[in-house]
DNA sequence: GCAATAGTGTCTTTAAGACACTATCCC
DNA sequence: GGGATAGTGTCTTAAAGACACTATTGC
């Protein structure tokens, strides 16, 4: 039983403040809670899918939301996001390797949680490989892969509508400098599957052949594995090329955006 | 008088977490705070300086820590920054709306705060123009400008070592592809000035011609005054012209670090 | 005068984009 | 065969870096 007052804690205090800061004791401070909330970006059909979950109790009961969740005593903050990575998707170890996290950003405005505690959270970035089945969440909780053409036309609890847009913006820099859209394909990939990454996550057409041969001249980006493809496309074509990554995780150069040069 | 249960917030509990994130009454959670720490930069002597303040009470008293402090119960998170901001510089108004400041990383690893209360730090870089003055603190603090080669001899409190590292190397990363060196010059500065601007904060020698020549190339980084410096350099030189910050805030191409470029 | 700096000119190399073209595969 | 795709070649333009040069100033 641990037993708090809630005084002290007003706006007015620089020296209320300086007082609190500096002692060992528990003090008064007002009800505050540490969450981590996940964008998990994937492509499927030749989109952009977030992983969102569906709300089974108030607030925003009935909501889709990001999966999250409250930070455990014991774990740092990159562990609680593993942790809920890997509830939420229900991924494999396999799969879950090879999939990037990042810290986002962190939101605090206060009464962005409607409840009698100050929840601050800290938003995390996760690029998950093509995943077919539909995930099970490990609650109750309905758990779902949506196009992010579709959570536009959705409310999402929370301010998460906010944290989604400031995920995918953060995608789309990181594709240009990183090596990271090789997250979003499996272990091996070709050509046309990387450049389908950069179109989706971009929404952007690439010139085919100048993308192939700009790839090819990033040091460290791709390497060939030797193998192709056992067919060729769906709508005809030659086999493609196998490659794997090329252990590079800066690009240079950059694979700039065609919408930021002009 | 509010008062708290701290018993049922144990690791086991997916099943528990649950519970309590869905509930609208205050429950059981283990005592968190939340501060905000700032990285704030500036260049005095053709050096990086960062300001720190000396901790006059425990824990960590003596040592030499960032400028921080606890998020007001009615305060959003980049407020709680812009007013430590305030604070701890002792900037006037004028110079402090010509400061720069982003939200950098959060840390909340276990037993970064020796206290028995979870402390979770939303770190700010904040990027200052020249201030000739030493900075008076506001508290019975004391506070200085500590060039980053002094800082390596030190030990920082807490994890600020951490925090301090991650933001020069966001800084360093931001003078790529955005205007903000403008923002550690003061409203009127000679090209010469910004050149050392991306000198310093690189630590590396830049040719001074192409750097003139890149810097007028992109659209929007500066524009003239039509004035000039009223006396030469130092050791000699022309007059200087002078340029305000010309409203672009990426810049279209980068200016790219020499180091990235090999 | 001497040394240092501001600013410009020019040349080479690298990379991006437009376009064309061949080879291979599905149907 | 027809249509689509993989991958390469070539040309133009933009930009980065190396180097040289002139003009202006402090001392």
């Amino acid at each position: 039983m641990l037993t708090l007052r809630n005084t002290q804690f007003e706006k007015d205090g620089a020296m209320e403040e300086a007082e609190w800061l500096n002692t060992y004791e528990p003090r008064a401070y007002p009800p505050v809670g540490v969450t981590v909330d996940l964008v998990i970006l994937t492509i499927r059909d030749k989109e952009l899918h977030v992983l969102l979950v569906e709300r089974g109790e108030p607030p925003f009961m009935g909501e889709w939301a990001l999966p999250g969740g409250f930070v455990q005593p014991d774990e740092d903050l990159h562990e609680a996001a593993a942790r809920e990575l890997k509830e939420e998707t229900g991924l494999r170890q396999s799969d879950l390797d090879r999939v990037y996290l990042e810290q986002l950003k962190t939101f605090g405005k206060p009464g962005r949680d409607p409840r009698p505690l100050r929840v601050f959270t800290v938003a995390y970035l996760a690029f998950a490989p093509q995943v077919p089945e539909p995930v099970a969440g490990t609650d109750a909780k309905n758990a779902a892969w949506i196009s992010l053409a579709a959570t536009r036309d959705m409310k999402l609890a929370f301010d998460h509508a906010a944290i989604l847009d400031e995920g995918v913006e953060r995608a789309r820099n990181k594709l240009e400098y990183s090596s990271l859209a090789t997250s979003f394909v499996g272990p091996e990939f070709t050509i046309s599957e990387l450049r389908n990454v950069y179109e989706v996550v971009w929404g952007e057409q690439l010139h085919p052949g100048n993308f192939h041969r700009k790839v090819m001249s990033v040091d460290g980006y791709v390497e060939e594995t030797g193998r192709t493809t056992e067919r060729g496309g769906e709508r005809g074509g030659p086999r493609a090329r196998l490659y794997r990554w090329g252990g590079a995780t800066q690009l240079h150069p950059a694979l700039l955006r065609p919408s930021e040069t002009t």
